[in-house]
DNA sequence: AATTATATTTAGGTACTCCTAAATTTTTAA
DNA sequence: TTAAAAATTTAGGAGTACCTAAATATAATT
């Protein structure tokens, strides 16, 4: 049986190894806020139920068929998030928490009606990749807006969505996915960063940058 | 702290004691399909906890505070049936299972924004009624089909929603809420029921009978 | 290479929810 | 009013998911 604290677990370590790279207990316990010996427990089960490899000391990685019930999971947590956004009335900022709860109690016909209400939608809110049915989920690695050059301009792929009050202030400053940001200036000893948005200047905090993912121009996804 | 299993504990008990009569443990065992051990466990947690009073070996009754925290899980579970069936366009046979999980874990925001998607509805698909935000819910005890005199014509008030078998074979027979029966005759010897449904003869059986819900004419709801 | 720092695991517990089997109380029937 | 039946509670356990503190392994530094 799969509970909801080892559904958690797995989506955890799905969107900790972008990709192949192997993940550290402490990784897992710093993201879910549970302590590293509560992660070696927990891993210690998944690995004995084939859901993820584990080499003692050395971190773990999902196998496949881990890596299935995390995309279902994550596929779960951001239609509940447009759904919540498009269909309901939400504001952005509270989706995150609301699908942290209902990502593990839905069917499978409740995720479909939510997709077909939707018109099977591949981002949510915040801009992250939604997993098809089966399919994997290709998250590029985007850059954060501190790392572009000044003078530079980007456009916004997706924001980080776990921090409500972080969401609130970018959606005043009309940052959100597909928002295209020149950057100023950077204030150095990691002063602010001048950004032009929409014709209007504002300052924000390296803090700020860096919960805004961006591609530079001339190579946006896909 | 009040877990998922405490709701469905003051549920269960709301729902069972109709009124004020006191709820025996052996029959919130069989409710929750659970061991009456169990029960005894978590009745002399709850009525710690001054949700419920208990009289050993004689059985509970909610406290207000246990009343109040039955009826917001009650008002939940009936607006997700309804909005499951009126806005996601779930079959009535499939929404009871979805709202026992979802109920325990959708926010305050989430409830009133159904609850304002539907009109701010009274009752659910099955007829039951929809505890309003705060206030009481004031179930009346309506007789089932069996009880009706052959002959008599009674209207349905609310059917069992637990059953989702039984839901596809009353809405194939057409009897939902509201639905105008005639008993035309009952065979002895706990033999069929002859039903004329919208001009339409059928012969069901005491179980679903049981099932169905009436007000007998001239003493309707409300 | 040895020492120190960091990361991880193991050991021992707590809280929650459920179970079966045995003991006890209440109810029913003789 | 006593004995049998039924209901309920108590005792003892299991599985899950956490925790802190102590032990151990790995990585970094001198
Ligand atoms: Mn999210
Ligand atoms: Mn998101
Ligand atoms: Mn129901
Ligand atoms: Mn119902």
């Amino acid at each position: 049986m799969i509970t909801h604290a080892m559904e958690d677990y797995l989506k955890t370590v799905y969107l900790l190894q972008e990709g192949q790279k192997k993940v550290s207990t402490s990784a897992i316990a710093q993201q879910m806020d549970v302590s590293a010996a509560s992660v070696t427990g927990m891993i210690r089960k998944l690995a004995a139920m084939g859901l993820l490899n584990y080499a003692s000391y050395h971190g773990v990685e999902l196998t496949e068929g881990g890596k299935k019930i995390a995309q279902e999971i994550i596929r779960h947590h951001r239609l509940l998030e447009l759904y919540l956004v498009e269909i309901m009335g939400f504001t952005w900022d509270k989706v995150h928490d609301e699908a942290d709860k209902l990502e593990h109690v839905i069917s499978e016909e409740f995720e479909e009606r939510m997709s077909e209400a939707l018109g099977h939608p591949t981002t949510d809110p915040h801009g992250h990749a939604i997993p098809a049915k089966d399919g994997a989920l290709q998250e590029v690695a985007y850059e954060t807006l501190t790392k572009v050059d000044a003078g530079s301009s980007a456009t916004v792929q997706h924001v980080n969505d776990n921090d409500p009050e972080m969401l609130r202030y970018l959606d005043q400053l009309g940052i959100l996915p597909s928002t295209v940001i020149q950057v100023v200036s950077k204030e150095p000893f990691n002063g602010p960063l001048r950004l032009r948005i929409d014709q209007t200047e504002h300052f924000v905090s390296r803090e700020v940058a860096g919960n805004v993912f961006v591609a530079a121009p001339g190579k946006e996804a896909n």
